[in-house]
DNA sequence: AAAACCTCCAACCGCCAAGCG
DNA sequence: TCGCTTGGCGGTTGGAGGTTT
């Protein structure tokens, strides 16, 4: 195989010993994360590079959590692998110290098997249907329609025509935010929690497109947006950040 | 006590996309 | 443009450890 998974190479494969931990450990903490390629050189260990990224993403990192789930995590999977699909890496990404291969592992062993049972039993609990069964697509939450927004030298959000962030459902609902005039962080957490109340409203079927339109920038401006992306970036429910919706053409996140 | 079976998770495999010369 | 390398991802598997018979 070309991407170098090490068979048929004399390559060491299997269970990592711990002095084989120490090595990537002591390597990747001289080194940083990357350069995958030259981890076997570094330290000497008979490993193919992708085994010494996956030990290290899914093992030796620091502030992987181990044991079981929470009741919290468990529920922010089923939320996020509804919205997501089997992105587990992204769904990983939202829950701290989790990794894709956790939660990957988890629901295979754990959710997945269950769900199977529930769609022979119909008396099951249907929380659990619904969160397993229903899987809306990555870019399925839409959010309908535009924004009209300028970034004063300030750091201001503000609309210059009033605009409105809208929500409609087929259930009818519609949640209008005027964005006027609110502050980048304020701005954020009204997104957040918007979608938090998607979160929270079952399954809602959404029309339109995300995205928001922008007048012209200054300098000035787009660096202070990048700032605000940069911000952004932990707390949004999403794999993109306010910024990079901001700055790319709304097609480059349909999946 | 031990064989059979089951569960779970670490690790591997194959594919894809981006970057580079 | 093309081919190669690299990083990254999701699907799948192997086997250690636990449980049941």
């Amino acid at each position: 195989m070309t991407s170098g998974s090490g068979s048929g190479l004399g390559l060491k494969k299997g269970a990592w010993t711990a002095h084989e931990d120490m090595l990537l450990k002591n390597c990747i903490e001289k080194y940083g994360e990357g350069k995958w390629h030259l981890i076997p050189l570094r330290t000497g260990l008979n490993r193919c590079r992708k085994s010494c990224r996956l030990r290290w993403l899914n093992y030796l990192r620091p502030n992987i959590k181990r044991g079981d789930f929470a009741e919290d995590e468990i529920d922010l999977m089923l939320r996020l692998h509804r919205l997501l699909g089997n992105r587990w890496s992204l769904i990983a990404g939202r829950i701290p110290g989790r990794t894709a291969n956790d939660v990957k592992n988890y629901w295979n062993t754990h959710i997945q098997p269950r769900s199977k049972q529930h769609k022979k039993e119909p008396d099951a609990d249907e929380s659990l249907q619904d969160a397993t069964l229903t899987i809306i697509k990555p870019q399925p939450h839409i959010i309908s329609k535009t924004i009209n927004m300028c970034m004063t030298d300030n750091r201001q959000i503000v609309s210059p025509g009033g605009g409105n962030l809208t929500r409609t459902s087929n259930a009818g609902a519609n949640n209008n935010f005027n964005v006027s005039s609110l502050t980048p962080n304020v701005l954020d957490d009204k997104i957040n929690q918007y979608l938090q109340e998607l979160f929270d409203d079952g399954e809602v079927e959404l029309e339109g497109d995300i995205g928001w339109s922008f007048g012209e920038f200054s300098a000035a401006q787009v660096e202070a947006l990048h700032t605000v992306g940069q911000e952004d970036d932990n707390n949004s429910f999403f794999d993109f950040s306010l910024y990079e919706v901001m700055w790319n053409p709304i097609d480059s996140h349909q999946l």
